[in-house]
DNA sequence: ACCTGAACACCGTTCAAGT
DNA sequence: ACCTGAACACCGTTCAAGT
């Protein structure tokens, strides 16, 4: 199980990190991850340095993963790493800082886990299905992190988080946010999908976003008595976005197509690596 | 605002606490409640013990409403309250269990909201939007309370909880489930909606919740840079849920129908009073 | 310029001593 | 039986001293 988290966490974390060729069009977050992630144009003391800050994340996530979100301190961090603790508020000017630090690395993978799933083929509301999928799997190999992420937007975080750091997630988000605008935008310009005069597609974008968002973070809070387990999980979040997207009229509607066909050939096709890690 | 937050605060947890006689017709939960919130048929010392608990949460929510989630600790709470750190934890078996407590306080005060919201006159669905109307107004009234009964549910929590306390809680989950399900079985009563063959009443039930409580996290924990910002909350939730209802066929269908005059008449006939506490 | 670890304040938890 | 607060371990954060 452990065993499990640490796989997925180091596979997911490699992709992230090594992906700063992503090929999006948008480019205002290039500038930002050149800084902080990228391997060129560097010198040796910063190369040495980036170096380090991606060990350290790698140790925190780890700790993470085996100890839980109240196990993970700069204290432990410090210990089972090689260096002091001045060294380690060199890289993380708090506690929450380096929270930080492990959900800018949890959103690019999310987002890396996106690009992939828009890879596969089929009709827009078919890709919307694929990048559902890849949401869920996110939360089901990372499902500390995925929590985490939520919680690194409590305002006690935010404001002890270094301005660099916020800046970089902010732009995260706002590469997520158009990513998924697009989406909607490909649905309209091929014809699947029909503005309706009150809703934007801001609006159908955030409930989209919203229901994925929802129905995750519920079932992987889950315990015993909760409602989600009456359910079948491996179905759950694509019957809630089908009821969704009907509700859209966003076409072909689930009466005249199998998106269960969908999402297992999402899974075969795209994540086929990935989910033997859960299973 | 901090001072609408202690207000509000107040305001709900009493009517939780006074709310022993809740005339729901499934009642599992009431010897429960009357463990822990009753105030009849107690000795002396019980009673003392049962004020001392309400005393010790009330003061737990307002230093959490005050410095934040961070900064609420038992050693806080010991030096604000007129006991020693032993008499502290003899009502609480950790922090976790503090913490719990306060979940249970919160859930209850939204199944109060709740049951509020549901005397609204109109049709089944005219009166899940009232209840996703106190939803929504719970959250803000009580953002971080809102966002701690989340947190609540992650393993390290609930392992530092007192088994009476996890008991509560999961018999408080299971009225919320039973009262949506019941919800949705009213509206299948009243020929207002129909279930198709793939969709069960849980299923329906659970998106439901899941939109709800994406969408008031999301807007909960948003941030300047976040795709909540473009949109209006006022409107927020109420879309987002119309649109799912659209796609559950749940009549009258938005477009046969004004929600927006519904989610105002909620707010006029049932919350008038709690709205001023926001705006 | 960067790193180290001692030092201090704060917090969670326990338990012997007191009532 | 219940309450108190000293005691200890752990953690966040700083900074003078060292390289």
């Amino acid at each position: 199980m452990v065993k499990q988290h640490e796989l997925s966490q180091h596979m997911i974390s490699e992709q992230a990190a090594s992906d700063t060729s992503c090929g999006c069009p948008h480019g205002g977050l290039k500038g930002l991850l050149d800084k902080s992630l990228a391997r060129i144009g560097l010198s040796k003391s910063e190369q040495k340095k980036v170096d380090r800050e991606e060990e350290l994340v790698d140790l925190a996530v780890s700790i993470l993963n085996e100890e839980g979100f109240a196990g993970l301190s700069l204290e432990k961090l410090t210990a089972q790493s090689r260096y002091s603790k001045g060294t380690i508020y060199n890289h993380f000017s708090s506690k929450e800082d380096c929270l930080s630090a492990l959900c800018i690395r949890a959103v690019s993978s999310i987002l890396t886990l996106f690009k992939r799933a828009l890879q596969f083929e089929g009709s827009s509301r078919e890709k919307a299905v694929a990048v559902h999928y890849s949401y869920q799997l996110y939360a089901r190999l990372q499902p500390t992190l995925f929590m985490a992420v939520l919680s690194s937007k409590a305002p006690g975080v935010r404001e002890k988080t270094s301005t660099e750091r916020t800046q970089l997630m902010d732009a995260l988000e706002l590469e997520i946010n158009t990513f998924s605008d697009q989406m909607f935008r490909d649905a309209i310009d091929d014809g699947s999908l029909v503005l309706s005069e009150h809703l934007s597609i801001e609006t159908l974008s955030f409930s989209n976003w919203a229901m994925s968002f929802g129905t995750n973070a519920l079932a992987t809070s889950a315990t015993e008595a909760k409602a989600v387990n009456r359910l079948d999980p491996n179905t759950l979040l694509l019957q809630n976005i089908s009821i969704l997207m009907d509700g859209m009229n966003w076409q072909p509607l689930s009466k005249d197509w199998d998106y269960r066909k969908t999402w297992q050939r999402v899974e075969k096709e795209i994540f086929a690596d990935d989910i033997q890690l859960i299973e």
